[in-house]
DNA sequence: ATGTGACTCTTAGTCCGTG
DNA sequence: CCACGGACTAAGAGTCACA
């Protein structure tokens, strides 16, 4: 794999913009949503910011607790 | 996260399946496709098994590989 | 309400092989 | 050409205290 200990890339920066507007198109704190997803805040938040790189697994559950479909998550992506 | 050390889940297979499904389309044998995506053999197995949870980084990889977008990757799951 | 660094534990992903 | 396993290293999951 490339790109070994970087994070900020620009994918996941984006798809981190893209939860956070999801996450309040629906009016939810941060904490909300993580109670939603039985997800922690911090790796919520991290998400968020593009420091994470969520599994598949993970996408699975941001996508039901939002109540999309995973590809959903990736329009205008 | 809940379901801890189990792997088959639902999703991947279902996401392996379609992995496999657009790497042969492409007449692509998995170590082909492998060295597209610059990944190992076995991880490419692996995911097609269902036994591999890919993350954001790795789903990435293969769309560009397959020259589709990401949601793309999720059609009919 | 959120950002952040640091931490432990588990998994992602590699590299060697076999049938 | 592929399924599958063992052993390994780098990175993700999940959590905390504090700003």
């Amino acid at each position: 794999m490339l790109n070994y200990g970087v994070k900020n890339t620009n994918l996941s920066i984006r798809f981190g913009l893209r939860i956070k507007e999801l996450r309040k198109s629906k009016g939810l704190s941060q904490e909300d949503f993580a109670d939603l997803c039985e997800l922690d805040r911090t790796y919520i938040s991290g998400i968020e910011r593009g420091k994470r790189n969520p599994s598949l697994n993970a996408l699975e559950i941001l996508a039901k607790a939002l109540n999309i479909s995973i590809g959903e998550l990736f329009s205008n992506l």
